[in-house]
RNA sequence: GGCGGCUUGGCCAAGUGGUAAGGCAGAGGCCUGCAAAGCCUUUAUCUCCGGUUCAAAUCCGGAAGCCGCCUCCA
């Protein structure tokens, strides 16, 4: 089975072939680092730690770059507002990246490269592409003449003369084409800068993935990915820089994912109606986030609303309460290594294999979970031999599966007590008296006084309180 | 003005030309002292109009509606 992948540059899915077998290069854009992420930056960095992660399953070794933007005009600006330094800007907010993207059980890129390390390495690329007469310095400033690209806007899809119909852009009489983009940039006074040919100053945006990609994967690499917004200008700039540079093909598949809607709307600062991550995981499970960001492709739009969040809270219970059911048979630490694949996990592969559909996979995890129940359903004697080995393979497709999607990574009585723990602080229910009329209504039950059980019962509803009698006792839970 | 995308049941959402996954909600049933959970059954001529094909949600053309990018943006 061949994974394909849609790659923006066709336009179309293809198979993936790596330039090296087995292994991957993978260079993501991650954030520029002057606010707080926000959900849009979630789905982006949980998108690629899906596809990271499912590369690993398939025994791939992947060789993954995260890159922070630490510098930049945003940066700058947010540093002057404050009277600090740039620096003070973007460490705290990479410090508030990594709490938000542990929170969100995100792995760790193999190496996350900040631009303010390779300055060197991009004043070399800038001089190399003067020399070759691709780019032109202007008092301090230097500029790429897109014009000498002539397979310029292939990426994007736009021919520079469409663009420039009816396309908004600043007039900068120094550039020769208006499309021509800055790969450094003269400092102002007051600026942070670095030394250059050029003069003072600092590198232009476009121009560190070039660099820092090239400098851990190679001039020419499997996959780069990020944000749909990134595709024109930045990649667009980042194919013409390299592929001038080099003379080689730069990345050879391009993955974008789409954005997040709030409630049908754009999401936008000028809006308010932006949604940060921490504000988010006040109110749902970080894996409650991660199910309804890979609920629906990573291509497509998504809405993001409290009627999907609770819905993929409730699927994410549903899961639990499988594996809490589960945990009863067989001892879920138990590792024993489980050789052949069972047919869910086979599903869930031809899923991801397509375009790394996780929709379709997170469908075959329910579908695993309903075959999982039919079988502890049918089964009388739940301590046979016979059920404990077919249990087990259906329970090492599902942890595999739950795995890939970075889901289910706590224990289920775990994730249950801590959900009617945070219920009991937000509700403030008193657990004493709870636990206390759970007792007497159990007394009623093993009495027959099944009245008297029942109105005990009512009382708790209306407390909010749910109770649920299992063949280990009665366990309760907070409504709402 | 240019480029691209989307429109699938009450809601969310997959869908590789061969007759519509999955979740939520609804209805009926099994199980249960009653519940809950779980299981079973059940709910769609795939925006509209043409065309290609033995066969189209899937391909082609057209229409309507919605959206994104072209400026910093995940």
């Amino acid at each position: 089975m061949t994974l394909r992948i849609y790659n923006t540059l066709s336009g179309k899915k293809e198979d993936f072939i790596p330039l090296v077998p087995g292994k991957v290069g993978m260079y993501v854009c991650g954030p520029t680092v002057y606010d707080s992420c926000h959900i849009g930056h979630a789905r982006s960095v949980v998108v690629f730690d899906l596809i990271l992660r499912y590369f690993e399953k398939r025994d791939f070794d992947v060789t993954y770059i995260r890159n922070f933007t630490d510098i930049d005009d945003k940066i700058i600006n947010r540093a002057n507002e404050l009277a600090v330094g740039y620096k003070d800007i973007s460490e705290k907010y990479i410090a508030e990246f990594y709490e938000d993207m542990d929170a969100l059980n995100v792995k760790r890129a193999s190496i996350e490269p900040r631009a303010t390390e390779h300055i060197k390495g991009m004043i070399s690329l800038i001089s190399g592409l003067i020399n070759k007469g691709k780019a032109y310095a202007v008092d301090g400033d230097v500029f790429f003449s897109v014009e000498t690209f002539g397979e310029y806007g292939k990426l994007s899809g736009r021919q520079l003369q469409d663009m420039e119909a009816g396309a908004r852009i600043d007039v900068d009489d120094r550039k020769k084409n208006p499309f021509d983009f800055a790969l450094w940039k003269s400092s102002k006074p007051h600026e942070p800068y670095w030394e250059s040919p050029w003069g003072k100053g600092r590198p232009g945006w476009h121009i560190e993935c070039s660099v820092m990609s090239s400098a851990f994967l190679g001039d020419t690499f499997d996959i780069h990915g990020g944000g749909k917004d990134l595709i024109f200008p930045h990649h667009e700039n980042e194919i013409a820089q390299s592929e001038c540079a080099t003379g080689k093909k730069y990345a050879r598949y391009w993955i974008h994912n789409g954005f997040i809607n709030i409630n049908q709307e754009k999401m936008s600062k000028s809006l308010g109606n932006f949604k940060t991550i921490k504000d988010i995981l006040k109110s749902y499970h970080p894996e409650a986030v991660r199910l309804f960001l890979l609920s629906s492709h990573y291509r497509s739009p998504i809405d993001f609303s409290d009627q999907s969040m609770d819905e993929a809270t409730l699927n994410l219970e549903k899961i639990y309460t499988l594996l809490k059911r589960v945990s009863d048979i067989i001892d879920p630490l138990d590792k024993t290594e489980v050789t052949e694949s069972g047919a869910h996990w086979i599903d869930f592969c031809e899923a991801m294999d397509d375009d790394f559909n996780s929709a379709k996979g997170i469908a075959v995890i329910f579908e695993a979970i309903r075959h999982m129940n039919r079988v502890l359903d049918d089964s009388s004697d739940q301590t046979s031999s016979q059920l404990v080995s077919q249990v087990a393979v259906i329970y090492r497709d599902i942890i595999r599966m739950t795995q890939t999607i970075g889901i289910a990574a706590e224990r289920p009585d775990e994730f249950f007590k801590k959900k009617i723990r945070l219920a009991v602080e937000e509700k403030s229910v008193d657990v004493a008296v709870v636990e206390r009329m759970i007792k007497d209504r159990n007394d009623a039950r093993k009495a027959k006084d099944f009245t008297a059980a029942d109105r005990i019962r009512d009382e708790l509803q209306k407390m909010n309180i749910e109770i649920k009698d299992g063949p280990s006792g009665t366990t309760w839970s907070v409504a709402g």
